[in-house]
DNA sequence: CAAACTGAAACCAATATGATTACAGATAAG
DNA sequence: CTTATCTGTAATCATATTGGTTTCAGTTTG
């Protein structure tokens, strides 16, 4: 799977945080990737009505949805993203076998049920939700580390 | 993500097909890859106790287990195969800002629980369905081309 | 023991993914 | 109205992942 799901959930977590608008390349920073890539992605975010961007200088983007209401499904949509596929087909339509002729149709079959399951499982899970992940993570890291003492 | 599964699935529809042993030749012609990717599957499932394996002259695979007790949950897990995941990581451990140094974590998570998602679903079907879908699916051709008379 | 198979590893080729570079178009500052 | 700074987009390059090929030791049967 493409990684440009990650870029985009990054994003928008930062972009939260941050509250002013915010350049591809500061993004790329602290997504650690390149500024080519973060437009990319932002401009995908942007068509969906996520974010709204600003051209020219001081331009960037910001967010113009709350936290609370954007959720993952949100942005894979808008991105197109497909969690769970494969390029690679087994057997061959033209053989004269059931099996080999149309198991690579019944396996893309599959994939496109886990893939709606994954979907509807983004829907309940909103930038709120990460960020209060992120909290907590961090919060147990501390504990962690005061345990050592 | 990788397409040992669909190897591995279409080989055991093939194998309850052919309900004989069969050489890791004839089934690398089935599935269109070669010997040797099969077998470093069929290892695997042999492991898992869904198929045995001989040696030596007329050797070859077949399976143990009823294709309506054999779940693709089974064969998943058998291959470790991840559904969702994605090597990339966005941001870095070290870098003084909780989104950047966390975010990865946070990914990895939700890839984690989507992971789960689908290996249950996966634990739903059995070789028997794949191979009712199947038999639907070349029903449904059949149907479609009388149509065109 | 000879033939036909699996198991496993090393190596090669093709494909997919991310990085880099470049440039046109937009916008704000002066 | 010109210049600097930003986005949007595409082309190209580098690297990583994935699947294919080859090889050979070990097993089993005739």
């Amino acid at each position: 799977m493409t990684s440009e799901f990650a870029v985009a959930v990054h994003s928008v977590v930062y972009l939260n945080q941050r509250q002013i608008t915010t350049s591809s390349e500061e993004l790329a920073t602290n997504v650690c990737t390149n500024p080519a890539r973060i437009r990319k992605v932002m401009s995908k975010l942007k068509k969906a009505g996520i974010i709204e961007t600003k051209e020219g200088l001081e331009g960037g983007y910001h967010l113009i949805q709350e936290p609370s209401s954007i959720n993952l499904k949100q942005i894979c949509d808008a991105l197109e993203v497909s969690f769970v596929s494969s390029s690679w087909k087994s057997g061959d339509e033209n053989l004269p076998c059931m099996v080999a002729s149309g198991m690579s149709a019944v396996m893309d079959e599959v994939y496109g049920e886990l893939n709606e399951l994954c979907r509807n499982k983004m829907e309940q899970i909103t930038i709120k939700d990460v960020q209060g992940k992120l909290i907590s993570n961090r919060l147990n890291l501390e504990t962690m580390a005061g345990d050592d003492k």
